[in-house]
Order: C-alpha cells, then structure tokens, then sequence
DNA sequence: TAGAATGTTACAGG
DNA sequence: CCCTGTAACATTCT
C-alpha cells in the first residue's frame, strides 16, 4: 500500500503523535526478511527519543536523540496500523510501542514489509527532491532504452514513483507507458516531469485528512486515482480505460496516450 | 481457481 | 562490466 502520498500521510502523521517520546519496545515478529536481530533493535532504538520522520523514496526513516533511524519499507502489501487499534493485525511484521502508551504495528500478509536498521541512502534524487530536476531527468530517460512506465518505477533512476500513480502520471503526461524512453521528445519529457511533482502532490494533499484509523485499510480505498483504480470504466473527460501489463505489472491506460517507439 | 496485490532482487542473455 | 527482460519471492483474497 505504500507510495509517496501514503508514505507522506503515514509519516506526518506518526510524526505528530510521537516526536518527543521515547521508545518503550520494538518486538520482530516475522523476521525471514529482517537482516538485524531482536538484540540489535533493542540495543538502537529502545530508550531513545523520536525526533523526526522522513521519508526516503519509498521508505518512512524515523530517526531518534541518539543518531539511530529505524527505516521502515512496506513493499506491495505492507500497511501501518497504529495502536490502540479495534483492528487485529493478522500478519504481523514488527510492533514499536512508545512509554507513555501508544505505538503501531506493521503488518503484511505476503511477509515482505520490513524494519530496516540505519538504511542506506542511495545517491539517487526522490521525485520530491531538490535534487530531481528537469536537467537531470531528461538525460536519464535519454540515456536508456526500455518502457518509460518501467524507467519512472526504477528506484535507480528516481526514487518514489510505483506502479499506480506510474499509471496516473502517464496518464496526465499523455504518454503510452510501452513508449520507449529513448524516443520520447523533449516537451514531453517536461510534460512528464512536471506530472510526476503535479500528481505527487495532489494526491498527498487529497490524503491528508484521512483519519488515523483509516490508515490500514481506507488509504488505498480511496477513489482519488483516476485511472489507476479498478472501480473506474472511464476517465474524468470521459474515456474508456484499457488494461494490459508493463513488465509484469498491472497497467491502466487510454488510448490517447501517445506512443513513441 | 488462477491471478492479483501501490515492490525488489537475482539471474540469464546479449 | 553494462543493459534489458523475465521470473521468483510469499501469502491471502477474490
């Protein structure tokens, strides 16, 4: 469930409700994918005070007094829910509680979704970075050739766009997401720039009152995908949306989307 | 019942 | 060694 506006939600969110307090336990309960051990989380993070959370592509980054961050990566099917929940988490991944009460369970059936200790920052700009520029984004689609919806989700090129807002993006960029990277024109490079910053912020800011206890379920519900979304026949303007695969992920689109090849 | 789920990584082939 | 495409991973839900 996790893309740049959810993460930008979840992450404000814990934010407010946590800064300032320290951590009473972090407990793994699904560490096949997990490469730290309970005693190395516990010996990071327990006792610490939260200071700030940011998100890092499409990871959360929760970073404590002592110069510790907890990286926290929700892969396909991963969700937060925060505690005291009605909800039970069936498929727990890890629990973090604070001291004076309260905390969230991450939890994800298929078991990817994993804590990360001190994650990595790769030298790649996120698309809401100052460092993702027009300049810098144009040379990177020039410089390969493979379908530009596969080239956007390439967490080596830029960092934070997934397969459903890829869809909505080139959706409003008017390009076929089986364009090749390579042949696309320079205006529409620009329109597809300026649609990855466009789409990424509307979407966080349709996202933003989504109610806590929403979190595990009704942010990924919500109908504020356009074409992306299986409850939709048609766009806004009315046209029909097609489905078909990129890679061997699900795509939506229409035909008006303009293929370059 | 096969396929889908907002993702990543390993590996084969060129 | 670089680039690209494909499949595996893992598990429940529809």
């Amino acid at each position: 469930m996790p893309e740049v506006p959810e993460l930008n939600v979840m992450g404000s969110t814990i934010q407010k409700l946590y800064k300032g307090k320290k951590v009473k336990s972090i407990e793994i309960l699904w560490t096949k994918r997990v490469k730290c051990s309970q005693q190395e989380f516990d010996d990071a993070i327990v006792g610490s005070m939260l200071q700030s959370v940011k998100r890092e592509g499409k990871e959360m980054h929760l970073r404590f007094d002592n110069g510790q961050v907890l990286g926290i990566h929700l892969m396909l099917t991963g969700a937060i829910t925060v505690q005291p929940s009605d909800n039970i988490v069936k498929y727990p991944i890890f629990e973090l509680l604070f001291e004076d009460g309260g905390g969230f369970i991450v939890g994800d059936h298929m078991g990817q979704a994993k804590p990360i200790l001190n994650p990595d920052i790769p030298n790649v700009p996120d698309i809401e970075g100052k460092d993702f520029t027009l300049e810098y984004f144009t040379m990177a689609v020039r410089k390969r050739k493979i379908a530009i919806k596969d080239l956007i989700q390439d967490q080596k090129v830029i960092r934070g766009v997934g397969n459903a807002y890829a869809d909505e993006i080139l959706w409003v960029a008017k390009i076929s997401p089986w364009s090749v990277s390579n042949r696309i024109p320079g205006n529409k490079i620009k329109d597809l720039y300026t649609a990855i910053l466009d789409v990424t912020k509307a979407a966080s800011k349709e996202l933003e009152n989504v109610k806590v206890s929403e979190f595990d379920f009704s942010l990924e519900n919500k109908d504020h995908r356009f074409v992306h979304n299986p409850k939709r026949k048609a766009t806004p303007d009315g046209e029909e949306i097609l489905k078909g695969k990129v890679g061997n992920s699900k795509t939506f689109y229409t035909e008006s989307q303009i293929l370059y090849n």
